[in-house]
RNA sequence: GUCGGCAUAGCUCAGCUGGUUAGAGUAUCACCUUGACAUGGUGGGGGUCCUUGGUUCGAGUCCAAGUGUCGACACCA
């Protein structure tokens, strides 16, 4: 409490300062300032935007789920996005970055599911409106938290435009969309092989599968051949190859004629002979209908035309053929399970098969297993011994059956063996449960018009994706498209806007009715209308008392109960934002589509990018947005992806609240190289915080200056001029770094000028001494100069770190109210050949203080002594920019700069290019040390001659090279000699 | 299995159309409680650029093969 009083002093009586003494903190407190600004730019709604004559830039967030809170992934995405809209709006671009979120149908409803069994409540229980009346319960609770943490992370989003994908324009949208693609012919209804999640009890995209690796085991199954009266063979064993060399082992009789017995496995035993099947789902061959074998399969050519005995079911099913059968795979005998296996379902198809669903929804054993076994049984007679009842399998969970069934039938000696097996096992991505391939009747969109519309923009750039690597993932999946199933048998999300129509008790019955027909409409009204133009016959009957409207008549419409895949309403977000569906060619939507950037993770590139293409092209003729910038994974420092059950996932507000939003955002961009993953370490938020600190202590010594009239002193006047140049070179480099997305680097780009260039030397360049114990004032125009520079760099690091830019921004000149460093715009001049001249010269300076620090941190000579530095065999100092000596003596705490032909006996020296410089040591010098030193050097620079000149001795590098770097080496030839002359000079005067 | 990315200092990464004996941040070591900042200052050490071959006057950079690693997709009854 005290605390925050204190620190309350400190922030208001930084706004406003001009100069004076500072009473500043020595350590910046982010938590005093974060709220207090963020609270300002809301008030001062300079997050807003509407349409006007500025170039827009527009950002739409890729929505989280409603209910989700902030984790580290988020913390990269939305601070990406930060920074590019503040960066683009300090362009002076109407930037626009519009949040929401997303309803996550599936992922949703199984929260609000769980919630609600944990009040003891089943969702089997619940109407349709009453479930749906505790999900946006739900949602309201929860709803929204992750927006209000994005705050706390300092994004500037334009929060008047929030939305929520099944809000009301967002879900008007959607329906629309669906009707107009039902009535272009791109939706149909029919009954599929889908991936059928028996948690969620729903049917699930491909996209929404996911293959996890797992230990499991291959059973191999007897199929006996049904044909029981068959002679078995004379011989005894369990595999054999009837050849002649075989002593004449006979295969069973009844062989397809011209069916070759060469190379064939046959198995018998005292039952009979019998086929092997491997599979890894026991359980299914209760829906077994038939075995298929290769027809080109050598060593199962004896079954070919053979009936056999499902095993335990005791159906007696046909050996069929197809090339689909892998030869090499198991024994080559594949069991078909039309109603279980998408392969299956394909050659059931193919060869008119029953499918024989053998699971309820939930994926325990339905009682057809029974029924069915019932009717095969009264059909063929099978001995018992090959049987067991399947009653007892009934209503039990599928993995249970599999264990139980592969006991039973080891028991009952009709399991060959079984084998450890790694297998890929499909999950859903959202309850994490095997998938059940079940036919089911479902919505499809036709993807091949879409994969048409959206390949070439990405492929040929007019949609950048950045890296460009995800281009050929993105090209694969468009190539290899299939329909999308977006019917989901879930409550949570928009309902299908399809309608049935129905009898009414009344109604007559009979084929000239339209009874279950379907009618796609936006609403129920216009489907009654439709309804009855579609239909004329339904005309004709009699309403029912009662029944009102015009056209009002004897039948009634009853709505599909299936919602729509999340995705399908994710896939509009940057047009029905802007309301481009609704309303086509509306102010905001022509305003601000297509969208600037896109910035999401690269797993939701078939979710969502690759949709969003195609939407954007048909229904705006035009790309989404222009660029993609796919980020990494947030991984801990050890490369492990954050888990809960690991622990290794941070809490963002956590880290905010101990290394401020600036830090925790710095942290964060330090570590994300574009398309990469990122390996988060938390040291890095630190680094984040100590620049905060080193910006704020900065921030305290300018503004803690006097400042006096007079002349500017020499070395201030050069370090101005330099920085300047400094500045206009590094704002090219940040531009550069901007346009490539490589804002990791543009963040080092700042924090390199800030810390290094301006910290460490142009602040101690200009720094007035102390004389007395008292600081000097500064005068006006360095003082002038610094506070300008201030500001730039204020402005550059903005998009990074928006919270103590502000601050300082605030507090470096005197503000209007309400205006913001957000809103001021960064222009900066083009730097010119003087400025690289200039910068080039002062480098020069910085090496020599670098040496002659050297020489004192070597000689252990105190950094408060005085030195004489000497330039070597020059005629004056002209290599030395204006001001430069001035400079040096200043940050090189020297007493004078001399000028000599010879320098001191017992100097430490050193060559900066060809020039040498020497500090007198007298009795501090350590001539053995020293040289040492210039031995070693020697060798250096005689090993770097000697690859020159080698490379120059080389005809074909003299004629073939380009001229310029031949001269380049002829160069480094001339002065690597003349360093080398000077310091063989140097050790002989020793 | 197919395709793609990556491999450079202890760690994380730059290094662009080949052309200084390879850079940054961080970590590490030594020294420094100076007057903005010890969340700091100054200085130092640290590399077989994965391996092998090739192209070239010249390869971290281009090509090929291999190894390792990550990812996408496909199949697996």
């Amino acid at each position: 409490m005290e605390n925050k009083q204190v620190a309350n002093d400190t922030a208001s009586s930084l706004t406003g300062r001009a100069g004076g003494e500072s009473t500043l903190a020595s350590k910046y407190s982010p938590a005093e300032v974060e709220g207090k600004w963020y609270q300002y730019w809301l008030d001062n709604k300079l997050f807003s935007s509407k349409p006007d004559g500025r170039e827009p830039y527009t950002v739409v967030i890729p929505p989280p789920n409603v209910t989700g809170v902030l984790h580290m992934g988020h913390v990269l995405n939305e601070t990406i996005q930060d920074i590019l809209v503040r960066h683009a709006r300090m362009e002076g671009k109407n930037a626009c970055w519009v949040p929401g979120t997303d309803h996550a149908s599936i992922a949703t409803e199984a929260k609000v599911v769980n919630r609600l069994a944990e009040q003891g409540i089943k969702k089997a229980d619940l109407t349709r409106e009453e479930f749906l009346k505790h999900a946006w319960a739900w949602t309201e609770e929860h709803g929204g938290i992750i927006l209000k943490q994005l705050r706390k992370l300092g994004c500037s989003c334009d929060w008047d435009r929030t939305a929520f994908t099944m809000d009301g324009p967002r879900s008007e949208s959607v329906i629309k969309v669906f009707v107009d693609l039902y009535r272009k012919g791109l939706i149909y209804r029919g009954v599929r092989m889908v991936n059928w999640d028996p948690k969620a009890l729903t049917a699930l995209s491909d996209e929404e599968v996911i293959y996890k690796e797992e230990h499991t085991k291959l059973y191999y199954m007897k199929y006996y051949l049904a044909d029981l009266e068959a002679p078995l063979s004379s011989s005894e064993g369990d595999t054999y190859a009837p050849s002649a060399a075989n002593n004449g082992i006979e295969a069973p009789s009844g062989a397809v004629e011209g069916a070759s017995m060469e190379g064939n496995i046959i198995h018998k035993d005292d039952r009979g002979y019998y086929a092997v099947v491997a599979t890894t789902r026991p359980e299914t061959i209760m829906g077994d209908v038939a075995m298929c074998i290769n027809p080109k399969d050598p060593k199962n050519q004896w079954l070919k035309g053979r009936k056999v005995i499902v095993p335990v079911v005791g159906r007696v099913i046909p050996v069929i053929e197809d090339e689909y059968v892998d030869i090499e795979f198991g024994t080559g005998c594949l069991k078909v399970t039309p109603a279980h296996d998408v392969n299956d379902y394909m050659l059931g198809e193919k060869y008119n098969l029953e499918a024989i669903d053998i699971f309820n929804d939930d994926a325990t054993l339905s009682e057809r297993i029974a029924t069915a076994q019932q009717k095969s049984l009264a059909e063929t007679k099978v001995a018992d011994e090959f049987i067991i009842r399947l009653d007892k399998y009934v209503g039990m969970e599928r993995f249970a059956c599999r264990k139980q069934i592969a006991e039973d039938m080891t028991a009952a000696g009709l399991m060959e063996k079984i084998e450890d097996y790694d297998n890929k096992i499909g999950c859903s991505e959202r309850t994490g449960v095997p998938i059940e391939p079940k036919l089911s009747m479902q919505w499809f969109l036709k993807m091949q018009h879409f994969a048409d519309i959206a390949l070439d923009p990405v492929m040929n750039d007019d949609i950048q994706f950045y890296p460009a690597k995800y281009k050929n993932t993105y090209r694969h999946w468009l190539e290899n498209i299939k329909d999308w199933c977006i019917s989901r048998q879930l409550w949570w999300g928009h309902r299908i806007p399809a309608w049935y129509i129905s009898p009414l008790p009344t109604s007559p019955r009979g084929g000239d009715y339209p009874w279950g027909k379907v009618i796609v409409a936006e609403n129920e009204a216009e489907a009654y209308k439709l309804a009855l133009e579609t239909y004329p016959v339904l005309k004709t009957l009699e309403a029912p008392s009662g029944a009102v409207g015009e056209g009002a008549t004897s039948f009634t419409l009853r709505q599909d109960e299936d919602a729509l895949d999340t995705w399908f309403s994710s896939w509009l977000w940057p047009i029905s934002l802007f309301d481009g569906i609704r309303n086509p060619g509306n102010e905001e939507i022509s305003y601000y589509y297509p969208t600037a950037d896109l910035v999401t993770g690269p797993d939701i590139i078939f979710f969502w990018v690759a949709r969003m293409i195609m939407a954007g092209y048909e229904y705006e003729k035009k790309m989404p947005f222009r660029h993609v910038y796919f980020t990494g994974i947030v991984r801990d420092k050890l490369g492990r992806k954050m888990s809960k059950s690991l622990g290794n996932s941070p809490d963002p507000l956590d880290l905010i609240d101990r290394f401020g939003a600036d830090g925790v955002r710095m942290g964060m961009m330090l570590s994300a190289p574009a398309g990469n993953d990122i390996l988060f370490d938390e040291s890095l938020c630190e680094q984040g915080r100590n620049f905060n600190n080193k910006i704020w202590n900065a921030f305290r010594l300018v503004k803690g200056w006097q400042v006096a009239e007079g002349e500017q002193p020499e070395a201030a006047k050069l370090a101005t001029g330099w920085f300047a140049a400094k500045l206009r070179i590094a704002a090219e480099e940040l531009a550069d770094d901007f346009s490539k997305y490589r804002l990791s680097e543009a963040l080092m780009t700042v924090y390199k000028l800030f810390w290094d260039e301006f910290s460490s030397w142009y602040l101690e360049m200009i720094k007035p001494a102390y004389v007395d114990g008292k600081q000097q004032p500064i005068d006006r125009a360095t003082y002038d100069s610094t506070l300008q520079f201030f500001e730039i760099l204020l402005k550059m690091m903005h998009p990074f770190m928006p919270f103590i830019t502000e601050e300082l921004w605030q507090a470096l000149y005197e503000r209007q109210p309400g205006e913001s460093i957000m809103r001021a715009e960064l222009h900066m001049e083009a730097s010119t050949d003087y400025d690289r001249q200039l910068c080039a010269a002062v480098d020069e300076l910085k090496e020599i203080v670098t040496n002659v620090r050297a020489v004192r941190s070597q000689k252990n000579i105190a950094p408060k002594e005085k030195l004489t530095l000497e330039v070597v065999d020059a005629t004056d100092l002209r290599p030395l920019p204006e001001g430069g000596v001035e400079a040096l003596k200043k940050m090189a705490n020297l007493e004078t700069v001399n000028v000599v032909s010879e320098k001191s006996k017992g100097s430490a020296s050193f060559l900066i290019g060809t020039a040498e410089y020497a500090v007198p040591l007298g009795s501090l010098i350590d001539l053995d040390a020293e040289r040492q030193k210039l031995e070693s050097e020697l060798q250096r620079l005689e090993g770097f001659l000697a690859s020159i000149q080698k490379k120059l001795a080389n005809e074909r590098f003299v004629q073939n090279a380009p001229a310029a770097v031949v001269e380049m080496e002829r160069k480094k030839q001339a002065d690597a000699e003349q360093k080398i002359a000077s310091i063989r000079e140097t050790l002989a005067s020793m």
